[in-house]
DNA sequence: AAGCCTGGCAACCGCACGATG
DNA sequence: ACATCGTGCGGTTGCCAGGCT
């Protein structure tokens, strides 16, 4: 390595973190079907080695590892499942936002072919929206949080809504709750959860912002 | 037909965390 | 124990297509 470069390293190292790349030499912006066709023919052939930031030089690519990376998993890799989500879907996201929040790699997880970026953006762009236009439908403060969850919900519950501290909490409806937390500054916290065969811990914390709108 | 607006989605950014030396 | 590096994640941005006026 020239000293100058060291010296270039040691003064962009100084002035924060690193880039993970060379931003003036990589492309930037949507992909072409030829550098799509030269990723997974590289990753198909090589695998990723372990090594994202190495991948796109030794691949040939002008493009930053990371840029590769979410390429690899959004689009490109095997079995990736793209199109509507259906009923099914829609009422088990709804269900895991409620329980975790927005933890999109774990609610990923759930959906095999699904990736976190294809859930988050169909949850922000769709769901959330027609969740919203259910509330609103019902009353601008609702009494029971059950009523923010879509109507199809309710027949899975049982029961639907659990009580806390005086304030109704809806139950997950493909979720047995092991115990419920406390209520923190309007945040309600599931220490433990059990929901569609996970178990871990989380926090409500869209639900309970919703409820205070 | 043209310009404007809006929604959807691909991609980027930056932070946090774990692994490694 | 600390510094560095690579990866993963969630939030955000910007482009583009389609709808609306």
């Amino acid at each position: 390595m020239s000293p100058c470069l060291r010296q270039l390293i040691l003064l962009t190292q100084s002035m924060g973190r690193a880039p993970c790349c060379d931003k003036a030499n990589v492309k930037r912006g949507p992909w072409s079907p030829e550098e799509d066709k030269q990723l997974k023919e590289f990753i198909e052939r090589h695998g990723t080695g372990g090594n994202w930031i190495a991948l796109p030089q030794k691949a040939g690519l002008r493009r930053c590892g990371k840029s590769c990376r979410l390429r690899w998993l959004n689009y490109l890799r095997p079995n990736i499942k793209l199109g509507d989500f259906n009923e099914d879907e829609d009422r088990i996201i709804c269900g895991l936002v409620a329980a975790i929040g927005s933890r999109w790699s774990i609610i990923a997880a759930h959906f095999p072919g699904r990736t976190d970026n294809d859930i988050k953006n169909y949850w922000n762009t769709k769901l959330k929206k027609k969740l919203l236009g259910l509330t609103t439908k019902h009353t601008k403060k609702p009494q029971q949080l059950s009523l923010l969850l879509p109507s199809t919900l309710s027949s899975v519950a049982a029961p639907a809504v659990a009580d806390l501290e005086g304030i109704p909490i809806p139950r997950c409806p493909l979720s047995s709750f092991t115990s419920l937390g406390h209520q923190n500054g309007g945040l309600v916290r599931f220490e433990e959860f059990q929901c569609d065969g996970m178990y871990g811990t989380g926090e409500a914390s869209w639900v309970s912002s919703l409820y205070h709108c």
